[in-house]
RNA sequence: GCGUCGGUGGCAGAGUGGUCAAUUGCAAUUGACUGUAAAUCAAUCGCCCUUGCGGCUACGUAGGUUCGAAUCCUACCCGGCGCA
């Protein structure tokens, strides 16, 4: 018996967006599910006691932030990352794969031909054939969206001697480069930071053994993140390339025993918005035997407004009750989406990102708190939310003067009040649509309220 | 009263003859944010408009020097400090 199963209650007549319950060892999980993304095992400004307050049944911690603070080990002797921060349900890790994306896209992400004990290194400046660059974006374009200063707290990890030998047998350019680049190579991906030059290197056996550390019921093969915008033969051969690390993460998780009595991985596709290789991808990790498929790709309204929607339709190529769960996809029009093509857990960082800067969801479209007009509106954030923020059992709820003022005087009760309230809509919304597709009403559901929604914001 | 330093856009504070409608920070206004390098980032921020290497008004007040002044000179007003 595999330590998480899913068990399908209702489909919708599409055949494809059903809910369910996943079981994991450390509960059910009611599906379709918004899952909190909590990357350093915290929901950022929201206390573990509040997070099932707020309907989360679940969690996504990060590998790799986690590696590099506290440290696998250090979760492992805490009892792992659920234990670790005192969350009693299930939980989940992502592989540290977006970080290839996300770092790499950042610093030019580079693809070498040589692997480890390549003898040639590949000069960092030299364009690389099979496929090139992901990116297109230079690091200065980089900084000014990003702002340095972030960067340095986020990247002042302890400084693993093992790695930097590991990285320099790669490339002894490296350490003198101050790492401008993240380096895919077959073996893995080295991570750099041009600020401190600390060296990281993950491969799939690598993030399946801190995965393992870290401990959730639920984690993630290795995969590679690409730019949507990059070219077919570029996405082809990520693609191919996560094949073959969802292949060594799987046998890298079966070889544990234990491991595999308690935790379960999901494989990712990816494809980037090409059909066939969506298709592939599916049918692909699909196959392997793994225990859920976690649908890869990155669906920010930048690259276009049907990159979720194209990404979907390889769901249709899965074994049928197969789990899926949805890689940061979480805006209310996506998860309709989502649940309608058959996503059964939805994690997500903007309800505590966008609450973090002011944006607040309600019926009506998302509002930003801190716009003057809100400065003397005593009404709650939405008028129809249950949440602890707009209707504590206690009496009356804060109002958008209230929080407005908060923001205003940056107090940090105020992303954490818009943080919390977020959640709840997203948990809530998903909710909704669970119940809606158990008695029939998906459709209805969704068109009344995604007109409301879309009423004043039609993007 | 004498001496001295200083009065710059909402605030703080650069600039000290032309490339200054004026660096920068804060505040303000708006926008962005989809597996979190994010309690972050971006744009705007004197007035007018045909939005342009455009016009106008501006650097305490009033004059002056100069082709040209926020920048130099004179007087006055105001403020800090020192001495009476």
């Amino acid at each position: 018996m595999r330590p998480v199963t899913y068990t399908p209650e209702k489909k919708l007549n599409n055949g494809r967006g059903r809910a369910g319950v996943l079981a994991t060892p450390h509960g059910t999980i009611q599906t379709p599910a918004f899952v909190g993304v909590a990357t350093k095992a915290t929901v950022k400004g929201v206390a573990t006691e509040t997070l099932k307050e707020l309907g989360l049944q679940t969690i996504i911690a990060n590998t790799y932030h986690l590696y590099l603070s506290p440290g696998e080990e250090v979760v492992e002797k805490a009892g792992g990352v659920g234990e670790f921060m005192r969350w009693e349900g299930p939980t989940m890790t992502d592989s540290g794969g977006f970080q290839v994306f996300s770092l790499g896209s950042g610093f030019g992400k580079k693809v070498s031909k040589f692997g480890l004990h390549g003898t040639t290194p590949l000069s960092l400046d030299e364009p690389f054939q099979e496929g090139g660059s992901a990116s297109a974006q230079t690091e200065q374009e980089f900084s000014e969206e990003n702002g340095l200063a972030e960067r340095s707290e986020e990247n002042r990890g302890p400084f693993r001697k093992k790695n930097l030998a590991e990285a320099t047998l790669y490339d002894a350019e490296l350490a003198t480069s101050h790492g401008k680049l993240a380096i895919v190579d077959e073996d893995g991906v080295t991570f750099t930071s041009h600020l401190n030059g600390d060296m990281h290197r993950f491969t799939p056996e690598r993030s399946v053994e801190i995965q393992h550390k870290l401990g959730a019921d639920i984690f993630f093969a290795f995969d590679e993140c690409t730019e949507p915008t990059a070219t077919y033969e570029y996405q082809k051969a990520a693609m191919e390339r996560t094949h073959r690390w969802a292949k060594r993460s799987l046998a890298a998780h079966r070889q544990n025993i234990d491991a595999n009595n308690r935790q379960a991985i999901y494989g990712i596709g990816q494809g980037g918005q090409f059909d066939d290789l969506r298709q592939e991808s599916a049918r692909t990790i699909g196959d392997m035997g793994f225990d859920g498929f976690g649908l890869g790709g990155s669906f920010s309204k930048k690259y276009g407004k049907h990159s979720l929607q194209s990404a979907l339709n390889m769901l249709d190529y899965l074994p049928s009750d197969m789990p899926v769960h949805g890689l940061g996809v979480g805006e209310p029009e996506d998860i309709f989406l989502g649940a309608e093509y058959g996503v059964d857990t939805f994690d997500c960082v903007i309800p505590t990102r966008n609450g973090r800067s002011g944006t607040v969801f309600t019926e009506n479209g998302p509002i930003n708190i801190e716009n003057r007009q809100f400065i003397e509106d005593f009404s709650p954030l939405d008028p129809e939310c249950g949440c602890p923020v707009c209707r504590p059992a206690s009496g009356a709820g804060y109002t958008k003067a209230y929080i407005h003022h908060l923001f205003r005087t940056k107090e940090m009760l105020a992303p954490m009040l818009a943080s919390q309230h977020n959640i709840y809509f997203l948990v809530h919304l998903t909710e909704r649509i669970r119940l809606s597709i158990l008695d029939g009403s998906f459709e209805s559901f969704r068109d009344s309220f995604l007109a409301k929604y879309k009423k004043n914001n039609n993007s």
